[in-house]
DNA sequence: TAGTGGTCTAGACCACGCG
DNA sequence: GCGTGGTCTAGACCACTAC
């Protein structure tokens, strides 16, 4: 049992309302029940912390937060996909080519000019309701393929698993402007309405940016969550 | 020397650019300097990666990111007077009064009906410029005093500092939508342009929510940073 | 292969809440 | 005063990068 594994139990207790009183059990006693560590307890439960599950009073126990089912979680792991696990997402490829990077895109991804890059525009369907317009750029010396198949279903479980790649994390730059009038027809809304815009950076493991991108979310539907450290 | 003041050396020496190649010294190299053990460093290491300003990298080392100073940090520490060091902040009060919590309020707070709540409405100013609207509550219980005066500087040193409370998290919803007239009016835009709302809900150390608000920012000023985590 | 960060063990003491 | 989470020490081994 390690870390990783005991966040994923204790997740999924927590999801099935296993726990009492909206508590969580003392680390003592995840200790003793999963024949681990206090490191490796506290470790789990950091992940929880950071996922927006729970929160820790000194003295006094670990609590669990009422579930927010309407947000996109902004700084875990979830994407779309995960942070609504009981809707249907599909994605309609708008355009998918190739372009060599110019002075802007080399710098964006910190690669030389002239590098191939992929750029994928994709309209994202949330329970069948136009959910968000994605502009991505996918670096092709990481990325070797993309096609209109892949690009229809979960791109980063393909990097994952198909590609074998390590995500590391994302810095995301959120902002706010009005949108045009092609977008607001792809969104079902009119133009100049307010528009909700996420700037991704995405950085493999091992440092490298493999993928930069804006997605322009449907102001009516979207939501995000997220947990700031005061202390 | 503990994790928190090595946290603010290594923080200050980063924004001086005292280290080379924008890379930080080794794990090794940081216990050696400062005489503490892996534990420590890796602990300010993870605050400072945390506020965005570093990445790690296994088997290679430890990054320093481009500073980003036109950002609202959204998950750590930073208000607006923190993380713009170099700009004037002002708040003029709009309204301030106490008001018994009706059912909304009882709930928002998880406090009895009919808790004594501040409400207070301020504009706050960047460099002389309408920045946002902020429609804060305080429960009475928890900060027994709240004046125009003290809302005219930075409530939430007069509570560290005066009151001597421990703040401990905050739970952030963002969203966009349409502004009204009178919100227009205040920061020189107009109707129905695109507003940029963070909705906070702030907990003390000990677990009781002492303040919740609404924050409306001018989508022509504000841009948010944030860093996810996708191991 | 050497060097670097990532995970984990085992144990100590501290700070805070709660009764 | 007891139980809880928060900080810290000392040391081991693993996983990955870079050469």
């Amino acid at each position: 049992m390690n870390s990783k594994q005991l966040t994923a139990i204790i997740k999924e207790k927590i999801l099935n309302n296993e726990y009492e009183h909206m508590k969580l059990p003392t680390e003592d006693m995840l200790m003793d029940e999963y024949g681990v560590t206090r490191y490796c307890v506290r470790k789990a439960i950091q992940n929880l912390v950071n996922h927006g599950l729970i929160y820790q009073v000194q003295g006094s126990g670990m609590y669990i937060k009422e579930k927010r089912d309407d947000c996109l979680i902004l700084s875990s792991t979830e994407g779309i996909v995960m942070s609504f696990p009981n809707k249907k997402v599909e994605s309609k490829v708008l355009n998918l080519h190739i372009q060599e990077a110019d002075d802007e895109l080399a710098k964006e991804f910190k690669c030389e000019k002239g590098t191939p890059i992929y750029k994928l525009t994709r309209l994202r369907y949330l329970d069948g309701e136009p959910f968000c317009i994605e502009y991505s750029r996918y670096n092709k010396k990481i990325i070797p393929y993309l096609s209109n198949e892949i690009a229809e279903g979960s791109i980063y479980e393909y990097i994952r698993n198909d590609l074998g790649l390590s995500i590391g994390f994302a810095d995301k730059i959120i902002l706010c402007d009005k949108i045009n009038h092609e977008q607001a027809e792809l969104l079902n809304l009119e133009e100049n309405d307010p528009g909700l815009f996420i700037n991704d950076t995405v950085y493999l493991s091992n440092g490298t940016i493999f993928n930069a991108s804006t997605v322009l979310y449907n102001y009516k539907l979207t939501k995000l969550f997220d947990v700031a450290n005061l202390k």
